[in-house]
DNA sequence: TTTGCACTCAGTGTATACAGAAACCGCCAA
DNA sequence: TTGGCGGTTTCTGTATACACTGAGTGCAAA
């Protein structure tokens, strides 16, 4: 793996996982000798964070990671909201109904992987991402999908400000799978209704659990 | 201004000007020697670049200037349909309606602009984008903003394309202040509607113009 | 005591040298 | 004639040295 590429993800890892918090100030003489490259990858690797949003350039001084504020997370849903909605009527429309009839099934068995032994809930962000990725393929519109990956990254840093207790994520399973069923069923409007409420929910668990720290 | 912009400009301005051809290969020495500056922030120009979709990487063989496909060109409105109808949509909610009505009667005005000895259009185009100014700044939400703006880079590109006869653009300018009339009037349905319809011409013109060619 | 100026220093921005990898060309063999 | 293999070459990827800018601090003067 080439260095730069090596650097972004440690330092993006590093970012959503809340170990760099926001406010950090990355000197790229400290975070080269860190993370073991020399500063002409690790500029490059912030170029590509800054770009994402994940960090800002502090004029001369480094950059800093950025802080997300409650106004900025209704930001990003709203534009998140606006870009799966689309995303999931596309999908009804032009997806392969088999594969999120599969899927669909899948995410109704999911409350049996959240209550197995995984503490990260690594099955089951796993089928979640499955579903993600086979809405992107079925949309057939990469700039769309590029717009998505893009807002997801945000989203994973936001996720984990979140308690991923089991009966919210039960509950998303079953929202998640409703909304399979919709684009299995090529019924665009209930495919958007369906990811408007989970959005919806998730924003407000969001909320909830955020208020309470 | 640093050598990596103003590399980063030049480069951005010769693809959507159309000096450099999609399939065009970038190597870094030639261009850092074409430029006047060197290779490293070059090769930060080059990685913007690719970030925004308008070079790729063409693993060992420098980047490459990306094509447009007509089939680009209806993702492309497709996104910025659900993105600019969700944005005139906020606008209307949350913008300011004195500025929005002064816009719109600029607008209405515009065919007069048009007319004048103006190869470049540049009176025109300013005054389209104080009205995207103005519905980015309504909206009030980075991402989006960040979202649409990105988008625009590709659009400009595509507008190039696309004969400016003074037809099309005087009925752009009448639907322009469509647009900026209905969020002047809070209404969001009417700035969607607007907006959809505004969108629709621009790419029938577009394609019209396109297949001509 | 406060304000302004200059000096210092840390840290980025740029240039360049070197290493490693991938593609191209030519040659040889089947 | 064509396919494969190896050398050469040119490119990117990385490291490092140097310059310049901007901020912080200390001293002096009002």
């Amino acid at each position: 793996m080439r260095a730069s590429e090596k650097a972004y993800e440690a330092l993006r890892e590093d970012i959503i996982e809340w170990r760099l918090l926001p406010g950090a100030v990355l000197g790229e003489v400290e975070q080269s000798e860190r993370l073991g490259v020399s500063r002409t990858p690790l500029r490059e690797a912030l170029s590509r964070l800054t770009a994402e949003g994940l960090t800002t350039a502090a004029g001369g001084r480094g950059v800093v990671v950025t802080d997300i504020s409650l106004a900025d997370i209704d930001e990003l849903f709203e534009l998140r909201e606006t870009l799966e909605c689309k995303a999931a009527a596309l999908a009804a429309r032009r997806g392969d109904a088999a594969l999120f009839e599969q899927l669909q099934k899948e995410l109704l068995d999911a409350p049996g992987l959240i209550g197995a032994h995984d503490p990260a809930r690594h099955d089951y962000y796993g089928l979640v991402g499955r579903l993600d990725t086979a809405i992107d393929a079925a949309i057939s519109n990469s700039y769309l999908a590029q717009a998505m990956r893009s807002l997801r990254i945000h989203l994973v840093r936001v996720r984990r400000l979140a308690a991923d207790d089991a009966e919210r994520l039960t509950a998303a399973a079953g929202e998640h799978a409703a909304i399979a069923e919709a684009i299995a069923a090529r019924n665009p409007r209930l495919a958007e209704a369906a990811t408007t409420l989970h959005l919806h929910r998730s924003l407000s668990h969001l909320k909830a659990t955020h208020t309470a720290h």
